[in-house]
DNA sequence: CTTCCACAACTAAAATTTTCATCGTACCCT
DNA sequence: AGGGTACGATGAAAATTTTAGTTGTGGAAG
């Protein structure tokens, strides 16, 4: 699980690093609006923790930003105010939850919890291009044709698809696939991604699947 | 995840028992000390939270009773007075954690999972009898003698070495062994049983792995 | 422009997991 | 005690996962 974190005060970002890390999460800092946007659209983050009063454009302008372009990574608010309409403002801009300062860190990575268990309920379907997932009955389609997959081949397509547009670099993949447990030196995820893209591109004219070369994979509609 | 709630309050109760089945544990409430040290010996919980001031046997002599038995289950502790004494006493008496009402369900539930993760550095190597498991290195030995096993079986040893004593029902062990993915009429965990017999318990004359027909299974050195 | 190197794609075989059908046995019922 | 039934054990085939090795390819260096 990757986590980004946008936060000026560096005592509060590698605290927030810290304890995150220790609870099992990959952790990546970054202390400006302008970089948090870059970061969020080339990374695959399970999760944005984004502070308001941020150096360069203001946190509130970056979750806006982020929606408009379809990223659908939840955002967690850092805020020092408490005012009414900061809540309902945020919440209009997309954020999924927020949380005032000062906070416990166990507040936080509740809410971090909450917001992580939600995503599997929020999209009902998951598109890109004429490829189709239903999470729930972990059914796949393209051009409505059925497509069957096997458990781990579901696995990598699910969370390619959760990340659509971002470039996930192998080692996100393996970790997906094989929860934690150390696999080094396997080339198991170019084997399934070979598996995959035999199922789900092969057959159309428009590839889904694309390789980024010494930085990882990427799923996408666009031509990239 | 298998939590056992001792708690007197039904409103506190049933307040925890749902939230945290919100969470995906499986929750089994008792409001007696009785009971508690009945349900904890029998059945294979990962947890228990147990209110001091309850009926029958007091919470601290149930914690102290379970350590005594060898019941290495991590408890944490619930409780209205907030004594240094108090503390300090709970945790010689074998509780790994405490918490004093009022608390948020955040809380005690950043504490339990705490106390979850602490739980695979505090074993350094799980005996029964002349079985041997050390999880760091995932190798397993029988009179001394090395056992190789797949994954899956090594899965299964070790959630019945970690519950060792208790009869564990089938439907944990699927769970354990296919997270929560729902694989109803299979009969895996019994060829899995199957399996480690063959490799742990076949050429020894003491057997390990016992059968409890219509409950499920256990891992003891006793006759039981 | 060629050569080389590193990385990714592919193939095939081995190992493991999963399914399925059948067998054995404890327990209940009469 | 005999018979039925339900549950668990067993064996083996099918499917999937994993490993290992070979081939292909883009980009850097000469």
């Amino acid at each position: 699980m990757k986590i980004l974190v946008v936060e000026d005060d560096e005592g509060i970002a590698s605290f927030l690093k810290q304890g995150l890390e220790e609870e099992l999460f990959s952790v990546e800092l970054c202390d400006n609006g302008e970089d948090a946007l870059y970061l969020a659209q080339i990374n695959a983050y399970d999760m944005i923790v984004l502070d308001l009063m941020i150096k360069g454009i203001q946190g509130d302008a970056v979750c806006q930003k982020l929606r408009e372009k379809k990223l659908h990574t939840p955002i967690i608010v850092l805020s020092a105010k408490s005012t009414i309409s900061d809540k309902v403002g945020l919440l209009h801009l997309g954020a999924d939850d927020y949380l005032t300062k000062p906070f416990s860190f166990e507040e936080l990575l509740a809410r971090i919890h909450v917001q992580l268990r939600k995503q599997n309920d929020k999209e009902p379907l998951l598109k890109v291009a004429d490829l189709e997932l239903n999470p729930l009955t972990k059914s796949v389609t393209r051009s409505g044709e059925s497509i069957t997959l096997t458990a781990k081949e579901y696995m990598l397509l699910e969370y390619l698809m959760r990340h659509r547009g971002a470039i996930i670099e192998e080692k996100s993949l393996e970790e997906q696939l094989f929860s934690s447990e150390q696999s080094i030196n396997s080339n198991m995820v170019s084997v399934y991604m070979y598996r995959l893209r035999s199922k789900i591109d092969k057959n159309f004219e428009r590839k889904l699947i694309k390789t980024h070369r010494n930085l990882g994979y990427s799923l996408n509609e666009n031509a990239l």
